[in-house]
DNA sequence: TTGTACGCGTTATCAA
DNA sequence: TTGATAACGCGTACAA
């Protein structure tokens, strides 16, 4: 019941007759401290139950060994495989990783934010929200030399690391794809356009049309605002009553497309003969769904990983704050029977 | 470039002309500081641009609001979802939360746990890996006083938090439903029987067969060690290949159930018809594939927001480390058209 | 190679 | 209601 009184370096020092900075030196490998010594110390420390508090640690050196991160939510497939992704890669640097959700609210990202700031957390990797469209909010870390890398969905002038795919290339060439399968009539599933990813796939999308002939036609565009299940199938109706139906669709995630797919075999409509789809992400349930949902795989805990070799080396080499290297990955079309119309 | 100097309580008492500790006091709304002074030096806190160091504060009161999560890996749907259900349980309540991936090794565990403890968490949530059967590194935490949460794979002789579903109850009802349905050779797909989820599963699937007049058949009965995609089809090729092969199939996870759903389809087996199939978890591919899969449902989210208020009511009110209350909850069969043979 | 002395930013105790 | 002082555990400049 009662806490037990914990092993200190002080602790260590009596019991060995050195002073508490050799026994410090020794636990942290210091070069100044005998071999000898320091075996035998580190020997001590672990016979006592000695643990190091990486609090205390924290406050002296004024950097802490926790990289904080930040995203909408983390019960979605990409967002849980990043997180992954930084966390192996953090702990195998020996750090800690710190989570928030914005649940896609500007809000709650500030208040996140502050919080992630009052830990004193040595580097921030962040997946903006949904709502975001200012980012005041990341500017103290900016200010106080804290690295910062914003991941898949950044801000557009904040200057800082980015890891990024290529939306815009991913785009089109989904959208290419259809084409090449035979589809006239593409239509798209847009996300809320002032978030980079959404407005440069469709911006893929729209050129690819173009770039081979085709025109663009307003009725195919279908903005959706959270891309959800339910909004994909209304999305899907919508789309089957117009005069000219679609014989393609390029979604910008896989839920939409999945809803879609489920919505248009209700009706009868035959896929991928009568209608090729693509998606986004590269979910689960894309290659479960039938037909199997073609789709761009984007490298989620690579992109994980990255962001924290970012943070990691920016405070190895002392880097100031002004440093924003991009890290561009490729995305990968994966082609599965929803799209595939003629032998590849 | 050259990292800002931070705002201190000693900087805000020199401009406001008051001792440090009455700094301290009005920032944290002390009931000793008149209203007036708390306001102000509130405000000019605020101006000055002051940010409270927690590690500073956690290093000198020695508790952090920090709750730490031990879990196999995040990019799963159960396990996201729970975390997500701490993370917002936690942020209420202004904790941070850290996590950490076994990956299912026992070694890694011991690693995070220790790694965890000198982070000086205020509160552990752990779901156990798969391959641990020794639970000593988490003694260290409750010789502390640190509060432990064990959530859904818990040991068996750790006296601590618990929060379970009632596995057995499920693995009876997953069961008897498929009885219900006209199944008489009943397969079990069972992971890891020193796990607690998937021996009580196992058991209560024994009888719910042994009560309802059927014969344990050891031909049906497929132990399996990940419970993957890959050792789902294996275990579907076996038991269609038996002499007299099962007409229902109950699957400790959803992974490797719809793995089966989709190699009988391949052979011909008609689902629910010939073959009943029911899964474990409800993870989003099982709506999506074709027969949707039954499943038993696990309140994951709300699992995590109990393990968290476990955590917090032990820290206010100042609990002994010797508390073991076990919270079990509801679990839900969900038929869908893989098990449903009649109408209900 | 080791020791001394100080301070990181905060809060708790005691006294006024 | 406020202030002075010490202490949380550690790391490091400086001295020896």
């Amino acid at each position: 019941m009662k806490k037990k009184k914990e092993v200190t370096i002080y602790d260590l020092a009596k019991e060995l007759n050195f002073s508490p900075s050799t026994i410090s030196r020794a636990l942290n490998n210091h070069k100044s401290i005998g071999k000898k010594t320091t075996k035998e110390i580190q020997k001590v420390a672990a016979k006592m139950g000695y643990r190091p508090n990486s609090i205390a640690a924290s406050l002296r050196s004024n950097k802490s060994k926790t990289i904080g991160i930040m995203i909408s939510r983390i019960n979605r497939p990409f967002v849980s495989s990043l997180i992954s992704g930084v966390e192996d890669a953090a702990r195998k640097a020996d750090h800690n990783v710190i989570i928030s959700q914005s649940n896609d609210k500007y809000e709650n990202e500030v208040k996140n934010a502050k919080a992630m700031y009052d830990s004193r957390i040595g580097g921030l990797i962040v997946s903006l929200a949904m709502e975001t469209n200012n980012t005041d909010h990341f500017q103290q870390f900016a200010d106080n030399n804290i690295p910062i890398v914003f991941v898949d969905r950044v801000p557009r002038d904040f200057n800082s690391y980015r890891v990024i795919i290529d939306n815009y290339a991913a785009g089109y060439r989904a959208t290419k794809h259809l084409i090449d399968q035979g589809c006239k009539r593409i239509a798209h599933f847009a996300g809320a356009q002032h978030v980079n990813v959404y407005n440069l796939r469709k911006k893929g999308y729209l050129d690819a049309l173009l770039e081979n002939g085709i025109e663009v036609d307003e009725n195919l565009l279908v903005d959706l605002e959270t891309m959800s299940f339910e909004e994909g199938r209304e999305a899907m109706k919508m789309l089957l009553e117009l005069d000219f139906p679609p014989d393609g669709i390029f979604s910008s995630n896989d839920t939409a497309a999945v809803s879609a797919i489920l919505c248009a075999k209700e009706r009868g409509v035959r896929i991928p003969e009568e209608l090729a789809i693509i998606g986004f992400n590269d979910d689960p349930i894309s290659s479960i769904v039938e037909p199997s949902l073609s789709t761009v795989s984007h490298p989620a805990m690579k992109m994980g990983e990255i962001s924290t070799q970012r943070i990691l080396e920016h405070s190895e080499d002392n880097l100031g704050s002004s440093i924003s290297e991009i890290t561009m990955l490729d995305t990968e079309i994966i082609v599965r029977n929803s799209s595939r119309r003629r032998k590849i």
